[in-house]
DNA sequence: CGGAGGTTTGACCACACTCAAGCTGCGTGG
DNA sequence: CCACGCAGCTTGAGTGTGGTCAAACCTCCG
């Protein structure tokens, strides 16, 4: 069996959960375990019978290249997630690895196979489906709002949560998966403006930078309230 | 039958068309019609057993709404197109009628058992909001985009398209089902902004205005040009 | 005819972009 | 082990696009 069930990680949140030991079974002889390092592509924009796969460790980015060649980040993919673009005959969007991740892979239509076989699977799709959905619309209100102080206070909190091991509290110390150019094209400024931005969250007080990467959360009030409501005194 | 789905103008490309007859059948027993006037709501953020709905005719608008009362858009609802948020409690946004309305509905619960019992249904939906995702990243894309003019033209040749009859061919002519100001917030700019952009496009020879709502597309090249498509002589 | 909501237009200003220089951290090779 | 080089980051100065505020103008309807 090529794929390592019994020991995964994300076996009770990834989409798989839904089936019954056997059709679970069943599949993982479809599919495949897959290793990307960081910068590594698993599909590219108009690649056809593309994978699909659910990531199991690691963070992955969904991104769409404009004529000019300017990468646009449109989504995140965290562990338990799904990717791949079901019923399309040729994928939109690439998809690279943030991070070192694992993947399970399965082809194009083996998975929309199994749909067809498994009502299950269809459901549990559906679910996630409807999850990132939500979660492009609020990276859409994120994106859309106006001061560039809100914007990225906002992707701190939500980058400490994705970090933090309980879904409650948020990681007090991280590393971030972005490099500055990425938080800037997902929230549509640049990297100069990010860099800015940090700084004056650090002079405030509300965060320490280590490093390159890494973030210490000192003060998230500035945070929550930079990221909507409005102060005079600045 | 409370459902006219022999008559049904959608009933081809809507969620529902992937049931057999019987199945329809015994789904319509469950459904209801409703009419929406411009401006009225299905549902909003917080409601609990919201209504699920497949739009007949008219479109719809989704958003949100921040802690200070602004106006989010997050989606349009064109025909064929279904809302509701499945498998979640209580709502997260808003959906209200950009037009005088037709919709299909179903109770929360109705529907869910209906994702249960007919697979293609499940299916077809995990389809439809598999388009809705595509759509949202599109938006996102595009909102994120740079320049006020980029983002205007896209919205129109958009709308040009939405109101055509044929799918390739954008309408010559049609009313925006926005006003300034929800263009405005589903772009991330400002009601004047719109305007001045359209008064702009409208100088450049490359639309007519006729009332507030009118569009006349007079030559749709320098739109085209505007949305991002690179041309070195310029 | 009058009012209201939506729109247009103008003047001004600020926030974020651009361009440019210097810095930090990290990997590679001598 | 240090020197070098590169990629990514920081910081600064100046500019421009789109926001804000304000006033006038349509257009639809009662």
């Amino acid at each position: 069996m090529s794929l390592a069930c019994a020991s995964c990680p994300v076996r009770d949140r990834a989409a798989c959960s839904a089936l019954t030991d056997e059709e679970r079974t069943a599949m993982a002889e479809a599919g495949r375990t897959r290793h990307l390092a960081r910068g590594e592509t698993l599909f590219r924009a108009g690649d056809t019978d593309t994978a699909c796969a659910t990531l199991v460790s690691g963070a992955l980015k969904v991104t769409s290249f404009s004529e000019d060649g300017e990468e646009r980040i449109l989504a995140l993919v965290h562990p338990a997630g799904f990717v791949g673009e079901l019923f399309q005959p040729f994928a939109h969007h690439d998809v690279v690895a943030l991070t070192d991740s694992t993947l399970c892979t399965f082809s194009h239509s083996d998975m929309e196979a199994a749909v067809g076989r498994y009502p299950a699977l269809a459901q549990a799709l559906l679910r996630r489906s409807q999850e990132d959905l939500h979660a492009s619309r609020h990276l859409l209100n994120l994106a859309g709002r106006n001061s560039a102080t809100e914007k990225v206070s906002s992707l701190l909190l939500e980058m400490a949560s994705a970090a933090s091991d309980s879904p409650c509290h948020p990681a007090h110390m991280f590393d971030l998966p972005l490099t500055r150019g990425e938080m800037g094209n997902m929230l549509g400024l640049t990297i100069e403006t990010i860099s800015r931005q940090l700084s004056k969250l650090e002079k405030a007080g509300a965060i320490r930078r280590s490093g390159l990467r890494g973030i210490e959360l000192i003060n998230p009030a500035p945070l929550r309230h930079a990221s909507g409501v409005y102060s005079p005194s600045d």
